[in-house]
DNA sequence: TAGATACCTTATAG
DNA sequence: ACTATAAGGTATC
């Protein structure tokens, strides 16, 4: 077990651990307090992960707690380093002011960076984003938490640290190994036949959400659309939120309502046309950033009269 | 290639 | 109480 602290006032732009854990970018990670998207983020709660055990010796699941207090983050894990794997996780190497800086200078994006300054994008897993992700269609983000949630309860490995139990998200085979019946269970409803398929894929080594990594953003995209109940928007999701292409920007229905009434221009009808002239709009390299903070300033209601 | 429709389930609005 | 609608879309035709 490792514990420590560190203060994070060198980090170019600040950080927000609850608004970055509750902006609805990651649903791999767990609020202790179980007020999850309530908007209370006062009195410092735990926040925890289960990461999947490829990088120690004993293939065990890795359990990360963090919580943010004063000018610091604190945290309790169960293995070494852990600081260096929260800065991984969580991006803490990225420059938010001058990422912003490339970021057009207008209303609404000003406005969603002033409101939530110093969420960062996360770098999520690849397999538990992309089921992540996959359940995501139509639904809305404390479901699909809870989805992930029962999936981890389910079907994930129980590991003990330091007195308590964490479920680990499933592994490939382990979802693969359900029926469609049993994921239905768990709610998941159409989605149900995506997971097990994709999570069957990846088990049988047929593919893998790591095989888009080097390919050209475009490419990359349309890679990731191989998966079963993978289209273009959740292919950016996982492009943004897991694999680290920062100038992906998922249209959803938030964004395409703000790209209607701030950037008509940019719709063009197709999805890639669409993206292509918003992700220009929103300054290129790091346009991601753009999507991320105007569709959690919309979604929590940051622009309404 | 572009357009229309079905799809699970739940929460919220009227 | 009951119905309509929408929720970070995708697959299929």
């Amino acid at each position: 077990m490792e514990t420590g602290s560190r203060a994070i006032g060198s980090l170019e732009g600040g950080f927000d651990l609850a608004t970055t854990l509750e902006s609805g970018q990651t649903y791999l990670w767990r609020r202790e307090d179980g007020r999850m998207y309530e908007g209370e983020t006062g009195g410092s709660p735990w926040y925890y992960t289960v990461l999947p055990g490829t990088e120690t010796a004993t293939n065990e699941p890795e359990v990360l707690r963090v919580r943010q207090t004063d000018g610091e983050i604190e945290w309790v894990a169960s293995t070494p380093n852990a600081y260096d794997r929260l800065s991984d996780l969580l991006r803490f190497e990225d420059d938010l002011d001058g990422i912003r800086g490339s970021l057009p200078d207008d209303r609404l994006v000003g406005r969603a960076f002033e409101a939530h300054r110093g969420m960062r994008l996360v770098r999520d897993p690849p397999f538990g984003c992309l089921i992540s992700f996959i359940c995501s269609a139509q639904m809305r983000v404390g479901r699909i938490h809870g989805m992930q949630t029962a999936l981890a309860e389910t079907y994930g490995e129980t590991v003990r640290f330091d007195g308590e139990e964490y479920d680990a998200f499933p592994t490939p085979d382990a979802i693969a190994s359900a029926t469609e019946a049993d994921l239905r269970e768990l709610s998941l409803g159409y989605r149900a036949p995506y997971v097990r398929r994709t999570a069957g894929m990846v088990a049988d080594g047929d593919a893998d959400p790591t095989d888009a990594f080097g390919l050209d953003y475009e490419a990359a995209r349309e890679s990731l659309t191989r998966f079963v109940g993978v289209g273009q928007k959740v292919a950016d999701c996982v492009l943004l939120f897991s694999l680290g292409y920062l100038e992906a920007v998922p249209l959803d229905t938030w964004i395409r309502t703000s790209i209607e009434e701030y950037y008509p221009d940019c719709e063009r009808g197709t999805y890639a046309a669409t993206s292509e002239a918003i992700r220009a709009q929103f300054g290129g390299e790091y346009a991601g950033y753009a999507q991320t903070y105007v569709f959690h300033h919309l979604r929590t209601g940051g622009e309404e009269a």
